[in-house]
DNA sequence: CCATAAGTTGCGCGCCGCGCACATTCTGCG
DNA sequence: CGCAGAATGTGCGCGGCGCGCAACTTATGG
């Protein structure tokens, strides 16, 4: 997983992946929820430092790009579970796996507030947050073990822990909020995952 | 909330939208999930016995329409929770509102498939399940009053119900499925509203 | 019956997604 | 080292789409 264990062209590409992101993600931020028709696909390949029509050898919309970011960490969300220690009760690690997924950098909040604030935006928002769904169901499943009658349990789990992970996104973004991340994702949590889980 | 209740404006407004959702899906269907491109927009505004540029006056997106139906539904979330009767426990008035809301008319099984099977339509797909969200959360906090400490849990709660039926939903399109999808639901909705709760 | 609001449609502009072909750069093998 | 092949970057051009604008048609209310 890590960067170094990519031939030259994989890291590249990553790279380039990124940086054409980040211009978008930071060009976005720039014009405001409000204009982001205004954000122009020329735009942002000129800033990314990258040719229009190479931009969209990566991205097929400016709402892929600017949300590569929280798409790509959505996507560690399985790895980070899976990194906890195979005794931990499922509802610690989970809470565990998701904090520091999640508060290892702070969040940009200026950059959390637009992709989680504009319309145009929501659709691909909530893409990137459903995909660390498949693989934290896998990583749950293979915590929990087979459960009779319980086929559903790891894809419902996984599906309401991203969706609890967006909710305390939504409150932690609210004017004058100065509770730290962490803090409201372990509450938001609690709501899904019991702290004293009889585990099913 | 009945159509009668509104003038004629307004029911023709909403007839020719639905007009036009109903021929998007069909249309999408029929070129299934990889033709999406083909679906043109001149065809559907056609099919719906409008001009193009009608349709978007009603839609700003292929994608947009094709979901509108599923949209539509979603809205009714909260509505369906609060026909229950008051005194019953907040598990067993959501899994009856929301089973009734799904399984009311069967849903189709070849639109719900297209629209959750086809990746240019995932976000707005999963849009139409987010929008029940809201509903449903103030219909919850409704329910269980002020809770000390839980401020959050409407709105998680609410997300993770709306998981659990994206994820029931998924369950019942796989393939040699034979389980009714109210019985899915049920199960899927188990995962997250205990059988027996004791509310907080 | 008329003034006004609401809805529909045609037209035109600028942007965007993408297929295609070519240039450039990296990779593996003799 | 050098070359064949693959992967990537880029210019170009086409067709479709989103949408503002202005004219036209139809419902609404006094």
């Amino acid at each position: 997983m890590n960067d170094d264990a990519m031939d030259l062209r994989s890291r590249n590409r990553q790279a380039t992946r990124e940086a054409i992101g980040h211009a978008a993600l930071r060009l976005a931020i720039e014009q405001g929820p409000s204009g982001l028709a205004l954000v122009r696909v020329h735009d942002i390949a000129t800033a990314a430092g990258v040719s229009p029509r190479t931009y969209n050898n990566y991205f097929s919309s400016r709402e892929e790009a600017i949300c590569a970011f929280q798409a790509d960490q959505s996507r560690r969300a399985g790895q980070a579970l899976r990194s906890r220690p195979a005794d931990e009760p499922l509802a610690e690690a989970v809470v565990a796996a998701v904090i520091e997924l999640y508060t290892d950098p702070e969040p940009d909040k200026a950059g959390l507030r637009m992709i989680m604030s504009t319309p145009e935006l929501e659709g691909e928002a909530l893409k990137a947050f459903s995909m660390a769904e498949g693989p934290l169901a896998d990583a749950i499943a293979e915590r929990t073990g087979p459960v009779p009658g319980g086929d559903l349990f790891p894809a419902v789990m996984a599906a309401a822990v991203a969706g609890a992970i967006r909710v305390a996104g939504r409150h932690w973004l609210e004017e004058g909020n100065t509770e730290p991340f962490a803090t409201i994702l372990r509450r938001a949590l609690s709501c899904v995952l019991p702290p004293t889980p009889r585990d099913r």
